[in-house]
DNA sequence: CTCTTAACCTGGACGC
DNA sequence: TGCGTCCAGGTTAAGA
C-alpha cells in the first residue's frame, strides 16, 4: 500500500501525538507479522521517552534514548494515535500506550507489514544499502544514469528498486514515467543522461505534490487523524488502463512489468 | 552483480 | 445470496 507519501503523511499525522511522550506499556496482540516483533520492543520501550519521529525510506523510526522502534507499513498497515478505551477492530496487532491515556495503535490485515528494533547507535540491516531519499539532492538525474549502466531490466522495475532510489512504489512509479515521457518498459541501462534528468524531476514533483495532498487513497490507506489523501483524483496513469490519456486522448495500454502492473501511454511515453 | 520467480496474508471486487 | 477467482500500494529469499 503506502509508498513515500503515504508514510510521510504518517509521519506528521504523528509526529504532535509522540513527540516528547513517554511510553507506558507495549502490548503485542499477534507478534507473527513480516518478521516476529522482536523481544527488546516490548522489553526496551516502556519508561522510555519518543524524542524523535523519523522517516526513512518506507520505514517510520520512533527513537528513544535505548533505541528505535522500526516500523513498516508492508501493503495493507496504519497506524492511529487513538483514546485509550478505543475498541479493537480486527487486524489491531499492537498497541504502544503513552503516558497521556492515548495509544499508537498498529492495524495491518495482510501482515507484510513489520515492527522492528534498532539498538541506539546501531543501523538496522534492512536500512543499510538503500538508495538516497528522492527528495535530497543526491537524488538527480546524474545518479539514475550511473546506477543504470549495464542494467537491463524495464526502467520502471529500476526506478522501484530501493537500492536505486527509496520511497517510489507501483503508484508512483507508474506517474513520474508519465511525467518524464519515458516507457516503464525501456531498459534501464539505455537511457540517456538528459532523459533521467527529467525523469527524477518528474519523481520530485510527483512526490512532493502528493505529500501535500496527504497521499493516495486507495484501499486501506488512511493517515493517522482518519482524513482521506487527496492524491487519487489526480493520478494520470496508475489505475486507468483502458481510459484515455489525460494528454493526448488515445487509449492506455497496460501489461505486467516485473510482475507489476503496469500503466502508460505508448503515444506519449516513449 | 543482475534478474526472475515464488512467497508471505487478507479482503474486496467481480463473474456466474 | 453464495462461491470461486483474481487482484492489491511491498519486500525478501532463493535460484539461475
Amino acid at each position: 500500500m503506502p509508498e513515500l507519501p503515504e508514510v510521510e503523511t504518517t509521519r506528521r499525522g504523528l509526529a504532535p501525538h509522540l513527540l516528547q511522550r513517554a511510553i507506558h506499556g507495549v502490548i503485542l496482540r499477534r507478534s507473527e507479522l513480516r518478521w516476529p516483533i522482536p523481544a527488546e520492543v516490548a522489553a526496551l520501550l516502556p519508561g522510555q521517552r519518543i524524542t524523535d519521529v523519523r522517516r526513512r525510506a518506507k520505514y517510520l523510526l520512533l527513537d528513544t534514548d535505548a533505541g528505535s522502534a522500526l516500523l513498516h507499513l508492508g501493503m495493507s498497515g496504519s497506524l492511529r494515535v487513538l483514546p485509550g478505551d478505543t475498541p479493537l477492530r480486527a487486524h489491531d496487532h499492537v498497541d504502544i500506550s503513552l503516558d497521556n491515556g492515548r495509544l499508537l495503535r498498529f492495524n495491518d490485515p495482510r501482515r507484510f507489514g513489520s515492527l522492528l528494533w534498532q539498538p541506539a547507535g546501531e543501523v538496522h540491516p534492512l536500512l543499510q544499502g538503500l538508495g538516497p531519499e528522492p527528495l535530497e539532492a543526491e537524488f538527480n538525474g546524474d545518479h539514475l544514469f550511473e546506477r543504470s549502466r549495464g542494467r537491463r531490466a524495464a526502467v520502471k522495475t529500476f526506478l522501484m528498486d530501493q537500492a536505486v532510489v527509496v520511497g517510489v512504489g507501483n503508484i508512483y512509479a507508474a506517474e513520474s514515467l508519465f511525467r518524464a515521457g519515458i516507457s516503464p518498459l525501456r531498459e534501464a541501462g539505455g537511457i540517456s543522461r538528459e532523459r533521467y534528468a527529467r525523469l527524477a524531476t518528474a519523481v520530485k514533483d510527483i512526490l512532493g505534490h502528493a505529500i501535500t495532498r496527504g497521499g493516495t487513497t486507495l484501499r486501506d490507506f488512511i493517515s493517522p487523524d482518519g482524513a482521506p489523501g487527496y492524491f487519487e483524483q489526480e493520478l494520470s496513469v496508475y489505475g486507468r488502463d483502458g481510459q484515455p490519456c489525460l494528454s493526448c486522448g488515445r487509449v492506455l495500454k497496460h501489461a505486467l512489468i516485473g510482475q507489476r502492473a503496469s500503466v502508460w501511454c505508448s503515444h506519449c511515453q516513449r
